[in-house]
DNA sequence: GCCTCCATATTTCCAATGTAAATTTTTCTT
DNA sequence: AAGAAAAATTTACATTGGAAATATGGAGGC
């Protein structure tokens, strides 16, 4: 998927080797304390080797996190698909939100933390779209804000987005905490507000994308 | 304010000094930029020096993220004052929150990024509790989820919470934005769904907090 | 006023990190 | 087979946070 098209080198496939072990480098260690020494020599290759695929740690951490867009766009789409559109399906793409970033806490705050990343990356910048567009998805049609319709026609999509990922965001920093514990794992109705489906508004929104929106390259 | 009891040793007041040193480097550098050397060098002592004061790097980002709750609670504050209770004084707090967020950004960050400061902190805790107590008070009494009164009583307060901070979050990081330029300051109430204020519950929620919620030590 | 004590600050040193440059090794092309 | 290109290593360097030992200067007792 990510790999080139010469094959085999002195290691074979070493960008990948070396998005993985950042990846497993990540979550045992945290976003902080990742380096490029330690990845390097997690793969068993010196501390330079890097330079050759990636823009120093910042182009390891930006294809990393492009993975991480991926997999949380494939999160959310898997319970999406097994419910019909409206309320259900929204439940089930933002608990695949919440979901992702509980299961990958930091995986999920380099996404989100462009002084970590090339926020200018191609790929990365297509991912984030994508990842985006699920959401994007699930909310057409849903019309949260009837009684106060000003504010832009993304005004929905970017309420929807906010809550969902405020409360990610919150969650995994610790700033909302259950005080008991053996408690079920934390769902998006939670703090959802009673949504309606209209259906009546379906067609209407542009698409501020305009087909950009895709998850493989 | 945050000075000590002695007045003039050597430096006189080398704490609130490296604070507020600390504070300038922040939104100048980038919370990834800032170092204790530079921060000393700032100020004019040695790069140990902060270490009779601080435990380390991350103590003084502590205490600059302490700084920084207490700056965040009087910025909701600012607004709130100026509206009866209701949804007019929500948006106000709202406002404030997202002011702040989007005026220091990376004081922000470090506030919300446990990774980075000693969550555990005493004082850090009571100011970030302070914090949210300020949005809790306002919220208080407005019921966003009539129509579905599960997931028990703090769900309206997490929602509305998760709402900004979601938002701030995105717009901080370049998630969310305009296209076109010379567009005025977000506002919460872009994206702020209808509110309904029942005095009738005003009264029913328990203070988690218990009156520890204080701005000044 | 003098002297001791101790908080404050400095100097020195060290390990870890990211990055650059030059060099070596391996693979591909012709 | 030979030269070119790609991949990886070695070496070097500046910066960082932190530890340890040392110096400094004010506070309080006499």
């Amino acid at each position: 998927m990510l790999k080139e098209n010469r094959k085999k080198y002195h290691h074979g496939d070493l960008k990948v080797a070396l998005i993985e072990a950042g990846l497993a480098e990540l979550e045992e260690k945290g976003l902080e304390a990742v380096s490029l020494r330690s990845i390097a020599a997690r793969v068993g290759v010196s501390h330079t080797a890097p330079k050759n695929h990636f823009d120093g740690l910042r182009g390891l951490l930006t294809a990393m996190a492009t993975v991480g867009y991926h997999r949380h766009a494939a999160e959310m789409q898997r319970g999406v698909e097994d419910h019909p559109p409206g309320k259900a399906r929204l439940d089930a793409a933002c608990n695949g939100y919440l979901r992702f970033a509980l299961e990958n806490p930091e995986l999920f705050k380099l996404m989100f933390t462009s002084s970590f990343h090339l926020a200018e990356d191609p790929e990365l910048k297509q991912a984030g779209w994508a990842s985006y567009g699920v959401l994007r998805d699930v909310a057409h049609g849903l019309d949260w804000d009837k009684a106060n319709a000003s504010g832009g026609p993304w005004r929905t999509e970017w309420m929807l987005w906010s809550l969902v990922h405020g409360y990610a965001m919150l969650l995994i920093d610790g700033e909302i905490r259950r005080e008991d514990d053996g408690s079920p794992p934390f769902r998006m109705d939670e703090i959802m507000p009673d949504f309606g489906y209209r259906p009546d508004v379906a067609e209407k929104r542009p698409d501020p994308f305009q087909g950009q929106r895709r998850i493989e390259d």
